[in-house]
DNA sequence: CCGTCATTTCGCCACAGAACGAAACATTGA
DNA sequence: TCAATGTTTCGTTCTGTGGCGAAATGACGG
């Protein structure tokens, strides 16, 4: 009923093809993260954290905004389209309760507790 | 509640990372249908549409039945497991009533209608 | 058996994409 | 304004994957 065209639908879809973006959809359920904590929990490079995010981004599976010179990402609510909302509610229905999501859920509830300005140095002195 | 693990959803959402792969799950609603009849649709040499296949199989999103010197593709039923169910679900229900997905079943209705080995020999020679 | 034919496997090429570091950009604070 | 810092963009490298043709596999008909 989405009437959605094949182009929109393979947007989704190999944004959902990668195992980091997929754990980063997992784990943005209800709250809103910084990129210097994502980076930290994915344990990748900045530069690679910010091309899956504008990937997420572009295909609208996640929101963006800019407090400062911090930038916060999250899943869409009621105002996405249903086509991101099936999008999002295979993936989360599908690894609810995994092994994986439980994990990295409590990992980034550690990576949560460290102060953005901390992470962000380590991670540019390397 | 289907408790999948990460890499078993990857192998599904990767499998689903290709639009002639997506065309293929699209079209093979309801019906049984050959490669020969399938290689004809997608317009790809044999050896590329087989290996589509392949990795559709791999991921339990289609059935394979071999009758003599032909095989038969299709989507499996109840019996597949809640985590392909899912799947097929979401790609069949985001495309439903698609410009692309009318205008393919009509184009494999017309490639039904002709012969197989016909079909089969035009391939080859090619 | 042997040839034919449908399908798959293998080897190869070209391109897409994931990863990094360096540089650019943007914002805050001195 | 300048320095510091969080994020993104750019350029590069390397791996993964889609595409094809040729060869291998398997099944039917002589």
């Amino acid at each position: 009923m989405t009437d959605m065209s094949l182009r929109e639908f393979m947007s989704l879809a190999r944004a959902l093809a990668d195992p980091n973006r997929v754990r980063l959809v997992m784990v943005l359920g209800e709250r809103e993260v910084c990129v210097c904590h994502l980076v930290e929990f994915l344990g990748l490079a900045p530069s690679t954290v910010s091309k899956h995010l504008s990937i997420l981004h572009q295909a609208r599976l996640v929101n963006s905004r800019k407090e400062g010179r911090w930038v916060y990402y999250s899943l869409p609510g009621r105002e996405a389209s249903a086509e991101v909302r099936d999008a999002l509610r295979w993936v989360r229905q599908s690894l609810q309760g995994a092994a994986e999501t439980d994990a990295d859920a409590r990992r980034l509830s550690e990576v949560l507790k460290r102060d953005p300005s901390e992470l962000c140095k380590r991670q540019c002195q390397s």
